[in-house]
DNA sequence: AGTGGTATGATACGTTGGTTTGAAACGGAC
DNA sequence: GTCCGTTTCAAACCAACGTATCATACCACT
């Protein structure tokens, strides 16, 4: 179980591969055999090296999280509290980026996995890599509305922007079975944004941006009604 | 495999107990065990009414298809062609309340399954069910922008009005999870919303409304700019 | 009553997938 | 060279799953 030079190269090969396979498939239906013969190793090998698929997947998650370092610091109120509107646009565009960009897009892919059949290791994930994000979200549209943190409209206004997002990671299918009633640019548009082009991703970022700043700051003038 | 009387209500509690079964687990992680004991019937009764389990998901489908009829019909630009944004405005609502609401959550719950793990019948349903309602709102974000249906921004913004209403039902664990963080009052009223409870839903079908047609109409400044 | 299509029941088959086993091969330490 | 912990390998084990089989029970119809 100790590690030794010779036994990094196949751990971290086993780690490689589950990592993509995972993300492909899902926990429950990629396949130790599967694994193990992509990375060049005996099926036994996922056995000796992790303890057990679970361990191999909390590896994995754990490895991707490591890895899933952001371009730049997270945007908070704290970095201009005299300014939140902007500080909410570049929150808003940080975040998208984060999650359909290049960087993060493991740990998304595998929350988003998680999403529909949480594991045991899904708790931990989640508030390791969404809970600070999603608190410091929460703190700016507060701010820009006025209002308490635990104010109704700031969390649906916050569920309205992750759900912007996570649509790009969640229903791929969807998206790509409506190009088929796009024009060509459209199509185009959106294969690289599901390939993390930076330059599109930016694009939808702004557009998300755009979008969600005239939303929350439309929220204002309901304030007070209910 | 003709019907006859008695045939009807094993064939029936089958359809109705993989209904739940299929909604809470997925077509892959189901078992056929599982669906015939919580049915009281024989291991047997799903290859003979059916012919096995991918002719018992398809018909799950389509019974589940058949029974989400809408509460009322849905808003289109032909109704009121000098309104555009009323009638957005009420389509964004109506569909909401259609893949939150009790009547079509069968549904919608089955499509979110099939995004992650698409089955052969994922196209038909798609095309079925989703594909003239996003058609529609089309339409009218097309007609609010005054560009045609093809421009990029009616795609986005459609993407970004299904993407509020869907984590809703793709991100149950994501929203329930962030409850904890906040207050009595939200989380009753999310715990609501997830039972289905129709004030609530309307709620939230004005809060998504109102937020989109803010962001929609927020998207005509930067017409021309690109 | 008897008969034939229909429905249900208990059981077994073939496959798949994760895990386990025990032997063989490697590689540094003495 | 020998020893011992570590790693690899082929093979087998075991449980779970979807499916197939065949006998039995039901029920309308003659």
């Amino acid at each position: 179980m100790i590690l030794t030079e010779k036994s990094k190269t196949t751990r971290q090969k086993l780690l490689a591969v589950a990592t993509q396979v995972f993300v492909k498939k899902g926990f429950h239906a990629a396949g130790i055999r599967e694994i193990c013969t992509a990375a060049g190793a005996n099926l036994a090998a996922v056995n000796y090296h992790f303890g057990g698929k679970m361990e191999l997947y909390k590896a994995v998650l754990s490895h991707a999280f490591e890895n899933a370092q952001p371009p730049r610091p997270m945007p908070t109120l704290a970095d201009d509290p005299s300014h939140p509107q902007e500080q909410l646009r570049a929150w808003i565009v940080w975040n998208t980026e984060r999650m359909l960009g290049a960087g993060g897009h493991v740990v998304y892919e595998l929350i988003v996995r998680e999403l529909q059949d949480p594991t045991p290791a899904f708790d931990e994930l989640l508030e390791r890599s969404m809970q600070p994000i999603y608190a410091a979200g929460e703190d700016l549209v507060a701010a820009v509305l006025g209002v308490g943190r635990d104010h109704p409209f700031v969390q649906l206004c916050c569920t309205s922007v992750f759900g912007q997002c996570l649509i790009y990671r969640y229903s791929r299918p969807f998206i790509e079975r409506f190009q088929r009633h796009a024009s060509q640019q459209q199509l185009e548009m959106i294969q690289s944004f599901l390939q993390h082009d930076p330059a599109l991703i930016s694009g939808l970022a702004e557009h998300i941006a755009n979008f969600s700043l005239a939303g929350i700051t439309a929220q204002a003038k309901h304030i007070g009604k209910n």
